[in-house]
DNA sequence: GCATGATGTACACTATATTGAACAACTTTT
DNA sequence: AAAAGTTGTTCAATATAGTGTACATCATGC
């Protein structure tokens, strides 16, 4: 488990300020942000927005991930493994029945992977929709063989095939 | 100068929430922040604080700087499918012979990750060394059962069960 | 058909982020 | 020493972030 502590943007935004010898009407002047809401900021009193944060990295020419990163520390679990049941699994039926489609992936995992066991019997279609721009498919037959159809694209495979696709 | 853009917080949040299967209800309730708030968030119609931002960042099990990571240039490829057969498949056989570990991830992968399509045949015993620090490992059975065991951790797993472990 | 639920959006309202101006504390100039 | 400038803070006013409720849409069941 990680653990993550909102960060201290205020002394950030102060310390770096204070290195490019920089006045609070300087940089308000330079970033479009008000010299109040810079004083605020930087003594933490108010709870600003991404768009005013932007303005500032753009003038300080810093990047925002750099402004907001966060220490994380790893919490040590007395348990080491996790158990998932199979009933546990979430699961989801295509309409004819055909299609089986078991989740496997961790439901609170970080990065944007899934991974999936799924089972069509003889004959079935799923049909899935396009996922977001970018992403990637990796599809291995574990047993029997299937077509697999991307737009212009059509294949057929068969057991211990892997398929790659966007 | 390196050119940086605002990124699309609404798309990526959007993106982790449909990946979590978590609805805007759920994900509220999870946060702490408003439904309504979340839709406006996700079609970038607001210009949310990083307080808000930052609940959603402990909801969802990211980070903050991931957020708000400025978008890298994304090359488009055009590419359909591409078929691994089975025989090229990259494949270890233990001393034993009783088990066999595929590698059906892809070799150039940019990211670290890796899966695999293990097989131990029964008695088998796997001993694998550890990965790097922070790796986890998530184990699904897709028949059978097994013995998975960590250090002072020990489980029996039967068939459809996920074994999650670092 | 109509009812019921589930999901995301629109609306009115409240809380607060953000601003410009006035202020205090401290230099520097004359 | 008083005036004028410099830098950061406070204050009232305003813009907008954030919330709760009602609404629209689309299913699914009776």
């Amino acid at each position: 488990m990680v653990k993550t502590t909102l960060p201290d943007i205020g002394r950030k935004i102060k310390q770096i300020r204070s290195s490019l010898h920089l006045t609070l009407d300087q940089l308000a002047a330079k970033s479009g942000v008000s010299k109040s809401m810079l004083s605020q900021i930087e003594r933490n009193l108010t709870n600003p927005t991404v768009g005013i944060l932007w303005s500032l990295t753009q003038a300080l020419n810093i990047d925002l991930a750099e402004l907001l990163e966060s220490k994380t520390t790893k919490k040590k679990s007395n348990q080491n493994i996790t158990t998932v049941k199979s009933h546990e699994t979430p699961e989801i039926q295509s309409i004819d029945g055909k299609c089986r489609l078991k989740i496997l992936g961790p439901l609170n995992l970080v990065s944007r992977i899934e991974w999936y066991d799924l089972e069509i019997k003889k004959g079935g279609i799923l049909n899935s929709e396009p996922h977001q721009a970018g992403t990637q498919e990796h599809l291995t037959i574990l047993e029997g063989s299937m077509i697999v159809s991307t737009g212009s694209d059509k294949r057929i495979f068969i057991e211990g095939d892997t398929a790659r696709y966007n």
